[in-house]
DNA sequence: GTTGCCTCTGACGTCAACGTGAGGTCCTAG
DNA sequence: CTAGGACCTCACGTTGACGTCAGAGGCAAC
């Protein structure tokens, strides 16, 4: 069983952003005795997993529709068009990133051109 | 030249954003007589340039250091090094994004094994 | 037993990218 | 010449994911 602080160096997050999760709903943790979270190992992944979701676009309702899923393995056939809809709007955002990063692309290598002296080798 | 509407509604966005990306110093526009603005047909594709940069993650003024080079095509060593820093930034969101993906992707493979009743054709 | 770090619960602060009126002006179609 | 959109400038409101501070208690070491 992990402490908070533990869990948040681990998974690389703030502490305060565990007990947002939990406020949210995304993470449970049991408590001691006199009070303080105890986690078990597998929330450091499940963290890791927000976070890449976080990361994706989703807001912490979106996260919440879509982390049953993982815990339990199971899903609705509404739960699995929401997943779905998750996902073709991941796709979304890579094409859009990709083409983003080409564009960057695109002007690096112009600005290389324009500038040749400095990193010919 | 273009008014404000007619560029917000091309470019997919709010008039209120384009006034927001003026006060940011990421787009200029002349003034017609009376004050209205009037913009270049090419302000259309620069906003939506824009729109991909936050998108990408990049807030404001990340996107001002980077667009000078959009329009000039010409880059200092150190604008180089940002825009090389940016680029891998979404190479690193792309990754992220990927994964999250690729998580998505077996959580909904496994779910449809749960519940094949219904997609069964 | 006390030092020092960790944790607790509120609860207000923050920041960016706009949204949303208020109150007034412009313009163009009929 | 007037009705009604489109546009103008303030300027405050919103939202999500936390940051941060206050005041109090917990825990392991010395």
């Amino acid at each position: 069983m992990l402490r908070i602080g533990e869990v948040a160096a681990r998974a690389g997050v703030s502490v305060r952003a565990l007990r947002y999760y939990e406020e949210q709903g995304l993470l449970e943790a049991e408590r001691s005795a006199s009070g303080q979270r105890r986690y078990a190992e597998s929330a450091v992944g499940r963290v890791q997993f927000i976070q890449q979701l976080y990361a994706a676009g989703l807001n912490s309702k979106d996260v919440l529709e879509v982390l049953p899923c993982v815990h339990t393995g199971v899903a609705t056939p509404a739960m699995l068009a929401r997943l779905v809809d998750q996902r073709d709007g991941i796709d979304r955002q890579i094409a859009e990133l990709t083409q983003a990063r080409a564009r960057l692309d695109e002007i690096i290598r112009i600005g290389q051109e324009h500038v040749p002296a400095v990193a010919a080798s």
